[in-house]
DNA sequence: TTTTAATCGGATAAAAAATTCTGAAAATAA
DNA sequence: TTATTTTCAGAATTTTTTATCCGATTAAAA
C-alpha cells in the first residue's frame, strides 16, 4: 500500500496543525505533541527540527523550551509543509511512473490526472492554518479518546 | 518524496498497458516488456506473476511462453491493477495520516480531499485499457528513443 | 530423447524509509 | 554554581520496499 505523503510529511502536517490549534501556549514540548498525536516522540522531534530549518516553526531550548509557529497561522499554507518535507515532486511526476511525462510525450492518463493534481495543489496552496483550528481540536480530541 | 502508487503498482500498470497495446502478439516475453519499459526484468517478472494470480493476465510457460491479457482490453479497468497490487487503502485512508478519519471524526481537510479522492477513483474505474492503445504506443516509443 | 528457452517460486540482497539511541548544548530554576 | 529539563545533532537500528539470484518446472524445437 502507498500513500500520498510520506509518514514524515503526515506527522509534520499534524504537528504544525497542532501548534496552530494551540497558539495560546507560548511553546509546546515535543513530548506533549507526540502524546497528543500518538506518534513516536523521537521521530516527530526530528521532523520538527527540519521544519524549523525551513523557517515554518521556531524552537526555544532549555527548560521552558518547546516549539511554536514562526508566523501567524493565516500566513502558513499546507503546501509549505509538504514542500519542506516531501518536496513538490509529486505534483510534476507521472502517476504511472513513466519517465519524461510531459505534453510532448504524455502518458495515457496525462491530461486527466494532471487536472486532479492541479486541483490538489491548488487546495493545499489556498488553505491556511487559521482555517483549521476548530477541526484540528476536534480531531485531536477524537484521537486521545479512542486509542490505547 | 512519495508517490501515489508504489513502484510495483506503477510497473504493473505500465506492463499491462504494454500488453494491451500489443494484442496482436500471442504472448509477450517478460524480457521484451522489461526492455521496452526500461524496468528491471526480475522485478517486473514478479509483478506479472502476481497479476496472473489476480486473474488480470495469463501466462504460457516453456519455449514460446510469455504473458498476455486474461480478458479483452475493454474489460480491464485501471483500478483493477491498482487494487491487485497496492489495494484500495489509499482511497479511504486519511491524507494527513490521522486515525479513524471519517464523517464523525473528520480531519481538517476531510471534505475537500475526499472529493479529489473520489474523482481519482472514478477516473481509474471508468478508464478501460482499450482507450489507451495509441497513447501507450506513443509513450513507449518515447522511452526507447530517449534513454541510455 | 535431448537441448533450449521460457515462466515459477522461494530465498536473498540492497536501498530507502521509519524509528530509536546517545550524548552534547542551551537555558531556566534551585 | 549546580541540577534539571529541554532541544539539537548525528549515528545506529529496524522495518519496508525494491531488486536480484538461482534452481525447478514447463513446453516447444532439434
Amino acid at each position: 500500500m502507498t500513500v500520498i505523503f510520506s509518514k514524515k510529511c503526515e506527522y509534520g502536517l499534524q504537528a504544525v496543525l497542532y501548534l496552530a490549534a494551540n497558539m495560546q501556549e507560548d511553546v509546546v514540548r515535543v513530548d506533549v505533541i507526540a502524546q497528543a498525536l500518538n506518534i513516536p516522540k523521537e521521530f516527530v522531534s526530528k521532523i520538527l527540527q527540519s521544519l524549523r530549518e525551513h523557517g515554518i516553526i521556531e524552537s526555544k531550548k532549555g527548560k521552558t523550551g518547546g516549539f511554536s509557529l514562526a508566523k501567524a497561522p493565516s500566513q502558513i499554507r499546507l503546501i509549505e509543509i509538504v514542500e519542506a518535507i516531501d518536496g513538490l515532486g509529486i505534483f510534476n511526476s507521472c502517476v504511472l511512473g513513466f519517465p519524461n511525462c510531459n505534453p510532448e510525450h504524455p502518458c495515457p492518463v496525462h491530461d486527466k490526472w494532471g487536472k486532479l493534481r492541479t486541483e490538489a495543489y491548488k487546495m493545499l496552496s489556498e488553505e491556511t492554518l487559521d482555517k483549521f483550528k476548530e477541526r484540528t481540536l476536534d480531531k485531536i480530541r477524537s484521537i486521545s479518546t479512542s486509542d490505547n
